[in-house]
Parts: structure tokens; C-alpha cells; sequence
DNA sequence: TGGAACTATTCGCATGTCCGTATAGTATGG
DNA sequence: CCATACTATACGGACATGCGAATAGTTCCA
């Protein structure tokens, strides 16, 4: 199993009322955003499927590191993965992922003065 | 200058409208979440106004590294700082916030099996 | 003004996270 | 089935990040 599909996560049908998840799991998901790489590779698929190739050429990093920040942002559950003849092509089947991301961007946007320039701050 | 008040950033005004910030700003503004403590703080603090004792109380860590948490926490914008009398009390203003904990908390609910049991993800 | 209460900074350390290179594993199509 | 194209894992190094403890700095009220 190299590579997580649409699987419907394999064991969720006991907890899927849970309307409180654990904290590690949110701060994990939001961890997937964290970094500027994931982030420019989601907002790419978000605008349109893409190929792995195409995303490797647009990161700008090696081929195995787009593999595991795919990855990543699969078993994250903000893009699905679907196989093409001999490629993959990733995209964005969840509404709320361009919801969430544009609402971080707005607030992002009035704070952008504050976030760039002040240090101690993580991801600095 | 100790603490960043609700003071309305520094000098935004020329970049009020630009529509799309950088993707190391945006990336950022998610670390702030990322982390388990802050992330915890953070929805502590969404429910009702909070003191940095009563903070530091609930999250369990020691007084200097809440202090950081929450000087994170307010140059992100996700919360705001007022003092009363000896104290400081912190409360999040923008209600944009809670709409982007709750979206991902929607999100992260649905897909937290896979979250939670895959390793090799950032967080693990 | 002075002292107490509150908040922020510094320091050293342990761990986490990202990267490229090299390599291994899979799926497809001939 | 085999060769090829594609994708994933392993490894080691460089840097980032979170923590507690100790300390410095502020703010208020007597």
C-alpha cells in the first residue's frame, strides 16, 4: 500500500459523532499548513488536479520530498489522490479546504504587518 | 513596549488591499495553531475572556512559556490583550476566528483515523 | 516612592522538521 | 513477464522550535 487513495479512514465508524476531536489531531492538521511548501503545493491543487510532475516543477524541491508532503496532505484529508494511467493526479474534493484556506488568508491579510515582522514568533 | 496592545498594525495601510499575501505569511499564521498548547489556549480563550493566570493554570506549562504562547497568539491576530488593573486579560475579537477553529475542527474530525494513526506526518 | 504582583526575556538543552541524495518499491503497457 | 516510468522510503545533516529555570522588566497601589 504505497499510497493512500480515497480510503475511507479505516477505522472512524465508531467516533464519527465525535463533534470534539482530540487537540493533537487538530494541531496536526493545521500543522499540514504550517509550512510554506505544503501550503504552495495545496493552493496550487486547489486551482485545478495536478500531476505529480506538475508539482514537483512548481515547488521546486525534489521529487521525494513533494512525495511525502503529498502524502502528508493526503492522510490529512485535504486532497484526494486518483491514479492515471501511470501517474497520479491529486485535487481537491472537499468544499471547506478552499473555505478554510481563504478564511486564513483574509485573516492573515490584516494581520500581515504584524505576522511579518515580528520574531520569536515559530515559523519566523 | 512589553506586550502588543490592540494596537491596529503597525503600517498596513498601504498593503490594506492586497488581496493575496504571501504564502510564508499565511504559512505562519497556521503555525500559531499547530502547536497543541497554543491551539489549546487559543479555544480557551474563545470561550470567554481569560486571564494569564487562569491561562497558564489551564495549560499546564510554566508562567514564562504561556507568555510566549499568548505574544504569539496576539501578533497572529487571533487574540487580543487588554489590561484591568494588575492583570492582563485576553479575549479573541474577531469572530472570523472561531469560524476558522470550528472549520477545521469540522474537517479534522472527519479524517482524524488517518491523522492520528500515520506516522511520517509533521506532529507525529 | 517603594514594594508586591504580574508579565516578558534569556539561556541551554532535547527533540522535531525539513532538505537532498541514494535507493527501494509498484504499477502500467508492451 | 519484463522493462520502464513513476512514486515512496531511508539516511544523515542543518536548522527550527518547545520546554523549564532563572532573571529582568513593568505596572499598580499603598
Amino acid at each position: 500500500m504505497p499510497q493512500r487513495l480515497n480510503t475511507p479512514a479505516p477505522a472512524a465508524s465508531a467516533a464519527d459523532e465525535v463533534p470534539c476531536t482530540h487537540l493533537d489531531t487538530v494541531a496536526k492538521f493545521f500543522r499540514a499548513l504550517s509550512d510554506p511548501t505544503r501550503l504552495k503545493l495545496l493552493e496550487f491543487i486547489l486551482r485545478g488536479e495536478r500531476t505529480s510532475a506538475e508539482c514537483v516543477e512548481h515547488a521546486g524541491i525534489s521529487q521525494p520530498r513533494v512525495s511525502v508532503h503529498l502524502s502528508c496532505l493526503v492522510d490529512c484529508g485535504y486532497v484526494t489522490a486518483r491514479r492515471d494511467g501511470k501517474k497520479l493526479r491529486y485535487s481537491v474534493g472537499d468544499p471547506r479546504v478552499a473555505d478554510l484556506v481563504v478564511l486564513a488568508r483574509s485573516l492573515a491579510a490584516d494581520n500581515a504587518a504584524a505576522l511579518t515582522c515580528c520574531t520569536r514568533i515559530p515559523g519566523n
